[in-house]
DNA sequence: ATGTCGAATTCTATTCGA
């Protein structure tokens, strides 16, 4: 099965793009991040005629998630718990019936956490907290889960082209890299890393200063596996080349095969 | 020289968030 993640930076204008890429790539599951888009103007029906079922929780103007599954939702959850007051879309939760029993899909979107000095650095650290505490929940069903998505995480120093660049930024804070090892330590698969050490391996370049012709990227998008799911993983992909056509994300897809 | 982009409102221009 084919699970992959993709942030794709505004739905409506990067439609052409997304059913492009789906039409290539046939994922079994995809997770989306930064829909910008109401639940009302997601593209539904584009996808539904491509053979996926569609959930969405987005919101006005910025963030929103999605899933696109060829398999139905057996059960849809919308938002991570433990703020009341957090209205920003960012999370949802898809089950599906597998052989082995059920499969749990996340499409998540991490709070960018930028500038450090206002609060949306401590929002975003306390929404990593937030996350971790759901993922020792989850990971206590002892079921495939895999948490894929936009984690605005640079989690060392081989995820960036050039990590000077980004040591005023939220992504590369030391407290930002503790964060997301406490995730990864309760037990998840960070699934790139566990299939190669290999460097210069990036997942978004930012549009400005010819990012990606000089390859000036870094890697935040990541797929954290369960045990059970880290156990049936094959292989793992990124398609850089997507990067490269017409009204591009300033992301590109990263995708999972696991024997289910 | 942050050199780009998408969305929303302030709407043939500016701001916000990334």
């Amino acid at each position: 099965m084919k699970i992959a993640t993709w942030n794709i930076n505004g739905v409506k204008a990067r439609i052409d793009t997304a059913l492009a890429w789906i039409k290539e790539a046939s994922p079994d599951i995809a997770c989306l991040q930064e829909i910008k888009s109401v639940d009302e103007g997601f593209p539904t029906s584009a996808f539904e005629d491509l053979g996926y079922n569609v959930a969405t929780h987005g919101q006005k103007g910025f963030n929103g998630v999605a899933l696109l599954s060829k398999l139905p939702f057996d059960e849809v959850n919308r938002g991570l718990p433990g703020d009341d007051a957090d209205e920003h879309a960012r999370f949802i939760e898809g089950v599906f019936s597998v052989e082995s029993g059920a499969l749990r899909v996340v499409s998540l979107y991490l709070p960018n956490g930028n500038p450090i000095d206002t609060p949306k650095f401590p929002y975003k650290l306390a929404w990593m907290e937030r996350l971790r505490v759901w993922a020792a929940e989850r990971l206590t069903y002892e079921e495939p889960l895999v948490l894929a998505g936009d984690y605005n995480v640079i989690a060392e120093p081989r995820d960036a082209k050039d990590p000077s660049l980004w040591l005023n930024d939220a992504l590369y804070q030391p407290e930002t890299r503790k964060a997301f090892r406490a995730i990864e330590t309760l037990g998840l698969t960070d699934a790139l890393r566990a299939t190669t050490d290999e460097d210069g391996l990036y997942t978004f370049w930012d549009y400005q200063a010819g990012a990606f012709q000089k390859n000036n990227g870094i890697r935040i998008d990541h797929l954290l596996l369960s045990p059970q799911a880290a156990d049936r993983l094959v292989s793992v992909g990124i398609d850089k080349h997507v990067r490269g056509w017409d009204k591009p994300s300033d992301h590109v897809p990263v995708h999972v095969e696991l024997r289910i």
